[in-house]
DNA sequence: CGGTATCCGAGAGGATACTG
DNA sequence: CAGTATCCTCTCGGATACCG
């Protein structure tokens, strides 16, 4: 696999390849979303909640607000009363899984590995 | 490639591997640090400030030393007037770089995938 | 049930000035 | 050259209250 430079001198870093990433998947939460997505398929408004601990209500909005403006997510509403409102992800949001992941893994197998960790 | 969940029900978040990876690379400049030092090997401090668009003298040094302390970077330091200081990824941060391409990649090859991106 | 509106605190990061 | 010390701003996410 043949790189260039992802950081190329005079390169604006909030215009990387690995910023934009960021931007989409950072943050306390979404990876989190992502995950219970792939591994339920669709799940509620509320049984996401009920999944991830500590996150509020609020956020949790705004979280699936910006994953669905990005592409990730797709919003299924059922207009009835109560409200019935479904989430699932994209095909977009599923090539992200792989990195997920790795993500995980990397930090599973490092974490502990030094000494006096913040 | 088997998974368990990375994201248990009632796990706190902020203990999954993910967010220990995040908690190394997140933010708007470790990823170009390391990616400059994997790059060159070995930089100097003002090296590495010429080179990263937008950061500041104070954000470098605090970057470089949460770097160093999550050994991820080695700080070694030349005792002499000027003072020399040469930072260099660990074993432990090469074994990051997989990751960063990854997201990089990824990023390159979806920016502009959504119509009215964020 | 699934939101939005409003207010608020914590932390990341920027600007500037100073030191060995 | 490399690094602190302040001070300041801005964004993320939390708490609470209200709405269709």
């Amino acid at each position: 696999m043949e790189h260039g430079s992802c950081v190329p001198q005079g390169t604006e870093i909030t215009r990387t390849g690995f910023h934009y990433t960021l931007s989409l998947i950072g943050g306390k939460y979404k990876m989190a979303i992502l995950y219970l997505l792939t591994e339920c398929g669709v799940l509620r408004h509320n049984a996401i909640y009920r999944r991830i601990e500590g996150i509020s209500y609020k956020t949790l909005s705004v979280m699936l607000k910006e994953l669905a403006a990005d592409g990730l997510v797709v919003r299924k509403e059922y207009p009835q009363v109560p409200p019935k409102v479904e989430y699932m992800l994209t095909e977009r949001g599923r090539s992200l899984i792989p990195i997920l992941h790795n993500m995980c893994d990397w930090g599973e197998r490092h974490r502990g590995d030094v000494p006096a960790s913040r």
